[in-house]
DNA sequence: GTGATTGCAAAGCGTTTGCACCGTA
DNA sequence: TACGGTGCAAACGCTTTGCAATCAC
């Protein structure tokens, strides 16, 4: 739950890709990392910089741009605002979203496969990706 | 398929409530309500300009909220583009989206109920929404 | 006639870019 | 030392707001 491990596993695959690892971005990673609930870029400024104030925004999400495009993070889709972000999950899981507290969790849902292929059938496209999302609250709120 | 009665009824929709029918409205109902892609608001300006050509991006804005709040158009959300607009359906149905021309199909998919209920006995969450996309190709692309 | 609606222009907001300085490797 | 990374400020694009003129009812 409280993850030192994913903090450390983000940072070597960071430095794997050919990143290097500076406070600032320790302090990004850290932020979202250990938060519970998908977090827009100012979010993740206000958050990391009780760790590194000098942190800019601007690094934040040049950051987030990297942990998303190593899928060490992913984007939150809701109703009004599109540019949240979450620890990212090995295999393909949907996710659960509290609408109060913005808590997400993971579960997977592998029974879509007969729902997807009747779709394909009945109306000729050929489907390659899928999202599901349930929204509702969680049991703390 | 082709829908003037679509039209029709959003006109008459927006007449029940309160809402006056204008040149520049009407213009911005037909462009959405005969696509069958998702638009953006720039899109729906470029079509709807092609019948009332004085027509303002602001009025496209204005009149999708509308549309919107009367449950006529939904927005669709994809992983770049969260701003583009369909046609509603009535009931609760999911998208199908087309990831090459954007083309966008409803198919219902209730056989969420027992995924749904397993999930909320997992997690302890209560579920009150869910949203179901499927992305790929139609048959035409 | 009256009040909703419109288009323009300007403001607003979140995001991205340019650039000189800094710090990791 | 070299070059990636950083913060600041400015630019940017999309969306919203203020306002006087216009138009549906």
């Amino acid at each position: 739950m409280t993850t030192p491990s994913r903090v450390d596993s983000w940072q070597a695959a960071l430095r794997a890709n050919g990143y290097r690892l500076t406070a600032p971005r320790q302090a990004v990673v850290e932020a979202v990392a250990r938060s519970a609930q998908a977090l827009n870029p100012a979010e993740v400024h206000a958050r990391a910089r009780r760790t590194y104030p000098r942190l800019g925004l601007v690094t934040v999400y040049r950051t987030l741009e990297k942990l998303e495009e190593l899928h060490l993070v992913q984007r939150v889709h809701r109703p009004d605002n599109c540019q949240a972000f979450v620890a990212g999950m090995d295999g393909h899981q949907h996710l659960l979203i509290c609408q109060n507290c913005g808590r997400v969790r993971y579960f997977s849902g592998d029974q879509l496969e007969a729902l997807i292929r009747r779709v394909e059938a009945d109306t000729g496209y050929a489907v390659h990706d899928h999202w599901l999302q349930l929204f509702g609250e969680c049991g703390e709120c």
